[in-house]
RNA sequence: CGGGAAGUAGCGCAGGCCGGUAGCGCACCUGGUUUGGGACCAGGGGGUCGCAGGUUCGAAUCCUGUCUUCCCGACCA
């Protein structure tokens, strides 16, 4: 295997999955658009859903599990929705194999096909809310707020490894409320969680905003999303806050009684956030020579490459050092590892290491230990320092802390200085020629401009960003009056 | 489904025009020396050259067909 990666520079989808294949997140699968998560991509998502899993409990959901297919008649209930999914789905036809009695292998049992057609779950709102309907007879009952971990299948045309495989695991809240403007909060409620996790853990700046009509939904009356932005200039959709109105309440007339004996349908709100957030990690941080992951959510924090010794004294001191360190951070809850493996020298290992995005590499020769040191990496910015043995593991904890606002720090900077803001057609296409970013600029707020924009630029709108400063100007493309600008960047 | 490219060892590739013992790098196995940025020496294992026909004394190589994969579009978290 090359040990080379491609330069992201020259090629960024090349070097995008050198850095997936190559640091061990995944793999592609014997089924096409499918991928396999290998331990090092798991381990990492693990780490992803259970701060998310506790962000969800801290406010005030619950997880529950649906089933994986959905009756096919379920899905044309809702107009939108079957207009948005129809498109991707796949379906389960039959329920048994039986042998070819032509010889050769297997073939689908024509006498056991299904009476209705089963869909996988492209998403869960049409189960789900055929499910809500009997639990939710009262204002009692609301709000109902559950969040299910699960697969979903999207036939997709083409995929990308983490950015869209036909088959991902996400999380997929689905919520019901009383009221119009309790749905609407929690529909931004869950966006700043998601907004929270990505600044604070991912280390991950994003944009808070709403989407278009044409990027809505299918089935929402409002998306709300944040959007990211990577290293090559593209955005990137990182999560998404859907308020449903009482479309799917009315689809499958989930209705309860207020305290005045009214009936009303419920308002709704669903949610989530996907497996696409390790690409949008990788292409956040990543760099030529492999991953760099945020200490927060990196499944191993510290590595100590030990440099051996032929005198066995001096080694014992090594291996006995590296154990003292290793006790004191591990107290501290920080995952280190010790890789005494004598079958790897240490220019190996620390550009394995490297590739798979260790926050911070500790060598420890005899050579340091003479001298009551330790050579300690940074995986963010490559610098090497050496670090006195006492307060050793102190100084550690304290560099993870220090990576972590780094790489946010490094980011948002990326970002802010991406973002830019065009006044005139000409300009707005050569930033997006020349530079790439986002592009804030006016929009005269209808779907078919937007479409046009799209056709001639592939640049759609990211996002109408929450808190949005208004500005009258004129629509970059039509010339027509506008309130305020709009976030557009070609996107992942 | 349109437009490109490629199928040869686990991975990455050369060979192909000009038909004649199937090669290289990495990985793997054994033994030894090593260990401060992807070690070195010696030995070893592994391939019906995508598949099917054809031409030929002889095909990885030429011809025909076919299948598959990847990249670029349409679709999309």
């Amino acid at each position: 295997m090359s040990k080379e990666i491609t330069s992201r520079k020259d090629d960024y989808a090349q070097w995008y999955n050198d850095i997936v294949l190559k640091a061990g997140l995944a793999d592609y699968s014997a089924v096409k658009g499918c991928m396999v998560i290998k331990p090092l991509g798991y381990a990492l998502w693990e780490n992803m859903r259970d701060v998310l899993d506790r962000m969800f409990k801290e406010t005030g959901h619950q997880n529950a599990y649906f089933p994986l297919f959905i009756p096919k008649s379920f899905m044309s209930k809702e107009a939108a929705h079957v207009d948005g999914f129809a498109k991707e789905c796949a379906v389960v036809t039959h329920y048994r194999l039986k042998n070819d009695p032509n010889g050769g292998g297997v073939i689908v049992d024509p006498e056991a096909k299904l009476e209705e057609e089963l869909i996988v779950r492209p998403t869960s709102e049409t189960i789900i809310w055929n499910t809500y309907k009997d639990w939710i007879q009262s204002y009692r009952d609301l709000p109902l707020l559950i969040n299910q971990w699960a697969n979903v299948v999207r036939w997709e045309m083409r995929t990308r490894l983490f950015l869209r495989t036909t088959e991902f695991l996400w999380q997929e809240g689905h919520t019901a409320h009383a009221t119009r403007d309790e749905a609407i909060e929690e529909t931004r409620k869950m966006l700043e969680v998601y907004a929270t996790f990505a600044e604070q853990y991912m280390a991950v700046p994003v944009v808070r905003g709403v989407k278009s009509a044409n990027e809505r939904f299918a089935g929402a009356e409002d998306t709300y999303c944040i959007e990211a932005l990577m290293q090559d200039g593209k955005a990137l959709q990182a999560g998404t806050s859907h308020f449903l109105g009482q479309n799917f309440a009315k689809a499958f007339d989930v209705t309860f009684r207020d305290k005045e004996n009214n009936l009303d349908h419920v308002w709704a709100t669903s949610w989530g956030v996907s497996t696409r957030l390790i690409g949008a990690l990788i292409m956040s941080h990543s760099d030529d020579k492999g991953l760099v992951l945020p200490p927060k959510l990196a499944p191993m924090q510290v590595v100590i490459v030990p440099i051996f010794s032929k005198d066995a004294a001096a080694q014992a001191k090594i291996n006995d050092t590296a154990a003292a360190l290793m006790k004191t951070l591990r107290a501290n809850g920080v995952s280190v590892k010790y890789d005494n493996d004598d079958t790897t020298r240490p220019g190996w290992k620390f550009a394995e290491y490297e590739m798979k995005g260790v926050p911070v590499r500790i060598a420890l020769g005899a050579r340091d230990l003479e001298n009551n040191v330790a050579e300690v990496a940074r995986r963010d910015t490559g610098e090497k320092a050496s670090v006195s043995l006492d307060g050793l593991g102190e100084h550690v904890i304290g560099l993870l802390s220090e990576i972590q606002d780094n790489l946010y720090n490094r980011a948002l900077t990326f970002r802010t200085e991406n973002t830019r803001k065009a006044d005139s057609w000409d300009e707005f296409v050569k930033i997006l020629d020349e530079q790439a970013g986002f592009v804030s600029a006016h929009w005269d707020g209808t779907g078919e401009t937007e479409e046009k924009i799209k056709e001639l630029t592939k640049a759609t709108i990211r996002c109408i960003p929450l808190n949005n400063e208004q500005e009258a100007g004129a629509c970059i493309l039509t010339g027509k009056p506008s309130a305020q600008r709009v976030l557009f960047a070609r996107a992942y």
